[in-house]
Order: structure tokens, then C-alpha cells, then sequence
DNA sequence: TCCATTTGACCCGC
DNA sequence: GCGGGTCAAATGGA
């Protein structure tokens, strides 16, 4: 079996697991809630995050051989590292730093969405690193309250890769974006296709925008990195190591309120293979589509 | 003018 | 005390 089955079958079987837990999920949110509905709660947020741990995994197959870690660790509550006690007028450094956090370490050659909207708040160069560390934090961190955060640094023996690590759960009601998922457009009514191109890159939105908040795109760590550090470059070969690309047909796709009702979300992958994956969640349908 | 990024300051865990 | 993580003023681009 050549590297492209072994790559389609790890895709699929990613998807399939994603499609495991989704069910699971589906069937937590049906049930009617017990005892304040807080272990269901656990439970959702569990299985959410192995769902986006199997999608991410997928992506990165799909992205060529990427690597993930998944570092299970005690899991603490938002208030565990969230702002403490300030002083003075000047809030700079007033919070509490987080201990322990349940956190996912992936490493991939090139910086693949993650389907959340990220702003970067902060770059550190690190002891004994080459390479700076970047801090961001969910966009809906104030909004609503979202936890999630991550850091990516390039990785000091293979500068070609990017280590990012993950902490928290997105707890906003923003939609995973493009990568993930599309939504039906309620212009034409005809299904969103992304597409995974090697020959385009990702759109870079920078604005926390109302589109943001439904899709707007990761923003390219590369992007962030020319304009703020000449520490970092991209690699001369940077054109063969292009990130995940997608395009999405249809174009305004803005209500996060779509997004609660049916979805149904469809992207193609074109690599050496063409894989065409069709997604429907409502009808628990998935396709695999060799082109 | 608005908003994201940059960057130095500050705080906390180890 | 050091180093890492976060904050917010300053800055620059759209």
C-alpha cells in the first residue's frame, strides 16, 4: 500500500471517529438532563474535544504526515487561570497564571486551521530557544467567556515545523470554521466546497469581525511572524511546504444562527489523491468519494 | 477612526 | 530569583 492509501485510510478512519462521537454527542443532547445536567455537560465537552482531536488529526493526515500529541492532563476549571486581583489601576500582569491545564500538543509542517478564530496577545523569546513563542488567545475570550488558548513556536531541530499547544476548551458558540465545516448557503441553497488546494493559501483575516466570528480564517502564523520578528522567515521551500488551503464556493456566509440548525458541510481534498469528503451531519451521512 | 498586532511591563509558579 | 505567561499602551494599517 503506497503513502496516499495509507494517508486516505488514516482520513477516513479520523472521520469516522469524529462521526462516532458526534453520534455520541448527539445522543447526550437528546437525553433529558440529570442532576442539573452537569455530568452531561462534561460528557459534551469531552466528546467535543476528541471530535476537533479526530478532525485536527484528519487535517493533518491530509496535510501531509503531521503529528499530534495529545496530552491529557488534569482538566481545571476557567476560573483556575483566569484574571485575579489587581492592584493597581494598571492591569498589566494582573491575572493568575494557570498551573495545569489539559493541554494538546501538535506539530505539523505547515499551520493548519484549526477552525477557531485566534488573536495573538502576545511573543516571548524563550530561554535556550532559537525561535520566539506566540501567544494567542480565542477571540471570544471577552465575549463570551471562551477559554481556549495556544502557543506555537517553531520547533528548535526542525525549524520547518510549527509546535502549537492547545489549552482549554472553546466554550463560544462560534462555529469550528472553514476547515472543519461549511454551511449550507442560504443564498443558493447549494452545499459550500472546500477546498484543501496546494496551489492557494489561506485567507488571513485579521478583524474580530461579526464574519469572523462564523469564518473567519486562521491567520497565518507566517503572516504574523514577517510582520512582527525578523526572527522568523519562512522556509525557502516554504512554496512546497504550503499550508492547508481551502477555498470555499459561496460566498457570504455570515450568521453564526445558520449554524444551529441543519448543517451540512462538504470539502474536497485535492492532493496527489483527490479525496472528496461529504459531511451531512443532520442525516449522519458521510461520503467518501475517491476522485 | 477603528482594530489587530507589537512590545515592554508586570505578576506568578517553580 | 528566574523564566514564562499575560496584560495593555503604543503603533501601524485599512
Amino acid at each position: 500500500m503506497d503513502n496516499s492509501s495509507t494517508d486516505l485510510n488514516r482520513a477516513i478512519e479520523g472521520l469516522i471517529r469524529g462521526r462516532e462521537f458526534t453520534r455520541r454527542l448527539k445522543e447526550i443532547i437528546k437525553k433529558p438532563l440529570v442532576g442539573g445536567g452537569e455530568v452531561a455537560n462534561i460528557m459534551a465537552e469531552e466528546l467535543v474535544a476528541k471530535i476537533m482531536e479526530s478532525f485536527s488529526e484528519t487535517l493533518s493526515v491530509i496535510n501531509n504526515s503531521d503529528v499530534i500529541i495529545t496530552t491529557p492532563v488534569e482538566v481545571k476549571s476557567p476560573e483556575d487561570y483566569s484574571s485575579g486581583s489587581c492592584k493597581s489601576s494598571d492591569r498589566r500582569g494582573c491575572y493568575k497564571r494557570r498551573k495545569t491545564s489539559e493541554s494538546n500538543i501538535k506539530e505539523s509542517s505547515d499551520l493548519v486551521d484549526d477552525g477557531h478564530a485566534w488573536r495573538k496577545y502576545g511573543q516571548k523569546q524563550i530561554l535556550n530557544s532559537t525561535y520566539p513563542r506566540h501567544y494567542f488567545r480565542c477571540t471570544h475570550k471577552y465575549d463570551q467567556k471562551c477559554q481556549a488558548s495556544k502557543q506555537v513556536q517553531k520547533i528548535q531541530d526542525n525549524p520547518q515545523r510549527f509546535r502549537t499547544t492547545y489549552y482549554g476548551h472553546h466554550t463560544c458558540k462560534a462555529f469550528p470554521r472553514v476547515s472543519q465545516i461549511i454551511l449550507d448557503s442560504p443564498m443558493d441553497g447549494n452545499s459550500n466546497y472546500i477546498s484543501f488546494d496546494q496551489n492557494h493559501t489561506f485567507p488571513s483575516i485579521k478583524q474580530e469581525t461579526k464574519e469572523e466570528v462564523v469564518f473567519g480564517f486562521y491567520p497565518k502564523i507566517e503572516d504574523q511572524i514577517q510582520s512582527s520578528s525578523s526572527d522568523y522567515f519562512l522556509p525557502n521551500d516554504h512554496d512546497h511546504l504550503t499550508p492547508a488551503t481551502f477555498e470555499a464556493s459561496g460566498s457570504r456566509m455570515t450568521s453564526p444562527d445558520v449554524m444551529s440548525s441543519g448543517v451540512y458541510s462538504s470539502c474536497t481534498t485535492t492532493s496527489n489523491d483527490n479525496l472528496e469528503i461529504d459531511i451531512d451531519f443532520e442525516e449522519g451521512l458521510w461520503n467518501f468519494d475517491q476522485v
